[in-house]
DNA sequence: TGCCAAAAGTCTGGAAACAGACCATTGGAG
DNA sequence: CTCCAATGGTCTGTTTCCAGACTTTTGGCA
């Protein structure tokens, strides 16, 4: 019989489930932090409603809430109009704090990410760049650019973020969002750790300017081309820093 | 203060866990069976390597064996060379049997897997065409189509299989190809609902053909096109099939 | 000023999942 | 023919996780 399963079985065998579901909540939600999705002063959805939206019990957000209150990421205050507040602010990167994070990535983490998140925002590009847009979504996808642009240092990341993240949400694919999503999350932890130089911020602008237009323009090669590009700049600033 | 979540939120406080460790099992090996990674007469591996390979229980995974057992996809037997062996042959498809399939998909999700697909696949292609490939590498992917090019009927959909993910495999990255993975078995109970026509395996052929040969010549666009072209050409027989 | 609604905090019983030891069956090797 | 290794089958105690009821705190509002 002619046998070809290669790698496809390490990685359908693969895990069914990532760690306990402590573990995974408190990765879940320092993500939700990190990224941005909650911003410092705001609070994380009420603790039953949360519960829900993760599809865990009470008692296990709970106690992940708690790690992530000793660790100094929340603060959690009772009564009516309390809740979870994030306290966190992105930390001014250090020297050695790059090499950890690709370190905590284990061996082949670092280009696996990278590829990764070449392959599905290359191809959220080339997708969107092949849509037929409505204005709303012109209007949105120029609005993330000029969020970027206008960003102040310490938002930089987030609204980096943001921006990269609007191309796969345009599509309308969730799985595609989820991919980009969790792509992005791959290389926040570095990302965060290389100081924000302003050279690299006008290099970027002039990159994601050249998505936008690609897009806008329906044209799918040169999005394709313009978003491989920006990822490459990336990619070699990471690489750079790491040498 | 600018808050921007967008539809990141939604994924990313997404559900923690898909369900139960039992029906997580069961969906997976069910996967496993349909993409053809255990061919028919062959068998799992034995209990306690696959139980840690999922990172489950033996307990839990018996459960799920005993479920494929009694719904005819495995064939326990014990004692030295024992084994669960697969039973599974890919059904002749029926009419009505792809509105069926569809329909489980739910509102949305066959454009979302399709749009999906389409991204990581093409995303796939023009990365590895991006990369210097060995000879192993080169006699690899020829391997593939031509084992596609030669299969008897009722083998065709595996070895299609075997070649799109191929290309993800070769490019090393383990994200890349679980993705492509979730990408084609999210649209593999549509393709086994439509039929192996001649027609189709031939034009598929010339479109494989050009894939490939824009990867071994180094050209990321040319494969990226070549991609894109041929999944539109499956997503239209779907589509065509459909109406 | 007292009430009330919304939130976090606490407790309990039960179900799910696990780890690991042990049993039963099978077919080949010596 | 006997033994043995590899495999599925079974059992037990423990840990994790859950669902849901109940308690406490807080700050606005009538």
């Amino acid at each position: 019989m002619v046998r070809s399963a290669g790698a496809t079985g390490v990685s359908l065998l693969r895990p069914v489930r990532a760690g306990n579901a402590f573990e995974e909540t408190v990765e879940r939600l320092l993500q939700a932090i990190k990224l941005g999705v909650v911003g410092h002063g705001e609070k994380l959805p009420p603790e039953r409603e949360l519960a829900a939206q993760l599809g865990i019990s009470r008692v296990t957000l709970r106690e992940a809430i708690r790690a992530l209150q000793e660790s100094g990421f929340l603060d959690v205050r009772r009564g009516r109009y309390g809740g979870a507040f994030v306290v966190y602010q992105p930390p001014s990167p250090r020297k050695g704090d790059l090499r950890k994070a690709v370190n905590e990535m284990g061996p082949g983490g670092l280009e696996d990410a990278l590829t990764f998140r070449m392959a599905v925002e290359c191809g959220a590009a080339q997708i969107l760049a092949g849509t037929d847009l409505t204005a709303a979504q012109r209007e949105s996808l120029a609005a993330r650019l000029a969020e970027v642009n206008d960003a102040a240092p310490a938002d930089y990341r987030r609204m980096d973020t943001a921006f990269h993240l609007s191309i796969a949400e345009l599509t309308g694919s969730p799985l595609l969002i989820s991919a980009c999503a969790d792509a992005r999350l791959r290389v926040t932890d570095l990302l965060n750790a290389i100081p924000v130089l302003q050279p690299n911020i006008e290099h970027a602008a002039v990159q994601h300017a050249a998505i936008v237009a690609a897009i806008l323009g329906g044209d799918p090669e040169a999005a394709r081309r313009a978003v491989a590009e920006h990822l490459e700049g990336t990619a070699a600033l990471l690489r750079g820093f790491l040498s």
